[in-house]
RNA sequence: UCCUCGAUAGCUCAACGGUAGAGCACCCGGCUGUUAACCGGGUGGUUGUUGGUUCGAAUCCAACUCGGGGAGCCA
């Protein structure tokens, strides 16, 4: 007899009723009385367990009773109705086969444990109800962000991971090297020789695969990257790590406004396709993670985010009647605080911010009428701030060129992607997703070491 | 990196200058429909590390390590 999924059973129930079935999963926990008992189990297949009712004409009995939890059992028996009010159904087991024994030092108890404490178990604490949950969560949501962007006709471009191009600024970076720590060659000036190096050049993790995406865009006309990035710096907050998945779509023959209804859908399909594929974790998450989720969720899945300008929001601020730490002023920086402001209570849903001063931001932005603002896009979520970043890129060579100046970089560097505007270049845009925040905004988590299977952060690579 | 709070049994916490405790977990026993099952008993500690103050330190002080929260940087 092959084996059923506990989700099968679930999600088609009749098929099963009144039949005999045989499942195999770990034993979550087990309560017994002297001659009969209930065993938990999962089978790794669906968020809740099926319940096995065991009775002493088992003829390994004693031996069931006294299994340690997370033990792997193989379980035939027939499905019948519950009786008790906690599950539709239950297996009567007629025989049960072990699989492979647990311990009972194991550590997961049948009680809630904090983050804190499983975080130093990441090899087990996918097996804890939470971490099923967000798991199953950012896999499905993995999953949905392809089929929202392959729905639409985008190719999916593999940018590199290691880079040499040290491009755009967008923080610092991790460097990628073969040469002998203990003796690094060096030049006639004394600094360090790169060209013995594995490249023959400096090379780094990617801190973002914008910069190769749009050679493809201009190709392909829309593409979207997923794939991991780094950054080194020495963040120590709940939303940074040092090694986060992104998304980034850039699309041609687009504008600003293109770009921010692109993110805006997007991450309205990416709630849907959660809420409708895994509303067992979402209930889960809504229950005992974040009591406002489902409500915000469907909220946003409903409403339209709002719209502002930079200007707009700093004479917002200003008038505000609530007093901030750093000062509001034209050209400054918005501020956790600033943004957090806006999202929460002003506007109290999703917000995208736009035309931000050319000074705070990225030289590719392309530049506005005034002269002094680019198109840009922060979209700010409450209880995260920013979740998406965005731009329409500058495809005027001569303006492009200028603000490379400004920057200080050099073009050469940089002639492969200034190439782009020489041979038909276009109107393009385009906008960066964090994948944790979206899975921390989806799950109500709200430390980002919590939606990584195994987390990189500051002093931080147990596992 | 800065500010701030914390570290006591496997887990979550109490004890706040005078013999280190509870709940859960675990072990033993009981229980014929349990639901973080229940009832009775038991095991379990160099109080994060190092140094200092004191007759006496889990408790006061200092440094370090690790962790939480806030800020910066950003996604």
């Amino acid at each position: 007899m092959s084996s059923v999924l506990v989700k099968q059973i679930f999600r088609d129930q009749n098929t099963y009723l009144n039949k005999t079935i045989k499942v195999s999963g770990w034993v979550r926990t087990i309560r017994v009385s002297k001659s009969f008992g209930f065993i938990e189990l999962n089978d790794g297949s669906f968020f809740k367990n099926l319940q096995i009712v065991v009775d002493d004409t088992l003829d390994n009995f004693q031996q069931i009773t006294k299994l340690p939890v997370s033990s792997a059992i193989i379980v035939e028996g027939e499905l019948v109705e519950s009786p008790g009010a906690n599950q539709p159904f239950e297996l009567k087991a007629k025989c049960i086969e072990i699989e492979g024994l647990s311990t009972s030092d194991y550590p997961l108890q049948k009680k809630r444990h904090s983050f804190e404490y499983l975080r130093t178990i990441a090899h087990l604490r996918p097996r804890s109800n939470a971490f099923s949950a967000v798991f199953r969560i950012r896999s499905l949501a993995a999953y949905a962000i392809h089929r929202f962007f392959q729905e639409r006709n985008f190719v999916y471009v593999h940018t590199p991971i290691i880079t040499g191009s040290d491009c755009e600024g967008a923080g610092e970076m991790f460097r990628v090297s073969t040469l002998d720590f203990e003796n690094i060659p060096r030049d006639s000036e004394g600094k360090i020789d790169f060209s013995k190096d594995f490249f023959g050049k400096e090379a780094n993790l990617t801190v973002s695969g914008q910069l190769e995406a749009e050679t493809f865009c201009m190709a392909f006309r829309n593409v979207y990257t997923f794939g991991p990035t780094f950054r080194a710096e020495n963040s120590n907050t709940p939303r940074h790590a040092a090694e986060f998945w992104m998304v980034e779509p850039e699309i041609a023959f687009a504008n600003l406004e293109d770009d921010m209804i692109l993110a805006e859908e997007m991450l309205k399909y990416l709630i849907t396709y959660c809420l409708d594929n895994a509303p067992e974790e979402m209930e889960f998450f809504n229950k005992f993670i974040d009591k406002g989720l489902l409500d915000r969720l469907d909220n946003v899945v409903q409403s339209e985010f709002g719209y502002l300008t930079y200007t707009e929001a700093i004479d917002l601020l200003k008038k505000s009647p609530q007093k901030f730490d750093y000062p509001v002023e034209w050209g400054c920086d918005l501020q956790t605080e600033h943004e957090r402001y806006l999202t929460e209570k002003v506007f109290k849903k999703p917000v995208f911010v736009t035309g931000y001063p050319k000074e705070i931001k990225a030289f590719y932005m392309r530049m506005n009428e005034d002269n002094r603002t680019v198109a840009a896009m922060d979209l700010l979520v409450p209880g995260i701030g920013e979740i998406i970043g965005g731009s329409q890129r500058e495809e005027r060579l001569e303006l492009l060129e200028e603000r490379m100046k400004e920057f200080q970089l050099e073009k050469e560097d940089y002639w492969w992607y200034l190439e782009l505007r020489k041979y038909g270049g276009t109107r393009h845009a385009g906008f960066g997703l964090g994948f944790e925040r979206a899975i921390m905004y989806l799950t109500g988590i709200t430390n980002i070491r919590d939606v990584i299977p195994f987390p990189r952060t500051v002093k931080s690579a147990e596992f």
